[in-house]
DNA sequence: TAAAAATACTCCATAGGTATTTTAT
DNA sequence: ATAAAATACCTATGGAGTATTTTTA
């Protein structure tokens, strides 16, 4: 898990779809995409539902997203 | 910032010395050393005072440490 | 059929390793 | 003199890019 997958994650849950989230992270969508499923991998966890409309959160995904703001955040704090 | 980083600096400041954080982490004292650096510099903060017997971590040091432990406690959390 | 996501590569940045030097007691 | 940190240099893993294919409504 790195910080970076955690913000391309809290990105797409807010965007909905990762090919928006990859424009305001200012990367390109296959790596942002390759990341959130490394994610998933790691925590075995389905973050999304993939539809034709872009990413759906699952309840799993819910409960990440509350830490991942968490932790986030904290790092934020840190930076002053 | 990473992860790493910050599991290195509470290896550190808990055994006392980056050689013996090294050990402790399965890593080389150089590549531990750097990153050591590395985050100082992003935070612009020093984090230890370098002694002979090895690292004594600064009153800013302790602050970081606070922090980076509860964000790599969220993170274990996030593991499950 | 039209969005968006996923895959297949290629490339490069950086994390880590070994060897060595510097520093501080 | 010695124990630990810092530097120099090299290697390799993995993160990012472009082009393309696969999904799903």
């Amino acid at each position: 898990m790195s910080l970076t997958q955690l913000r391309y994650f809290v990105a797409v849950a807010e965007e909905g779809t990762v090919t928006r989230a990859a424009q305001r992270c200012f990367v390109s969508q296959p790596p942002m995409s390759r990341q959130l499923r490394a994610l998933e991998d790691e925590l075995s966890v389905k973050l999304f539902e993939r539809t034709a409309k872009g990413m759906a959160l699952s309840q799993a995904g819910e409960r990440v997203l509350e830490q991942a703001r968490r932790i986030l955040s904290l790092v934020e704090e840190l930076r002053g």
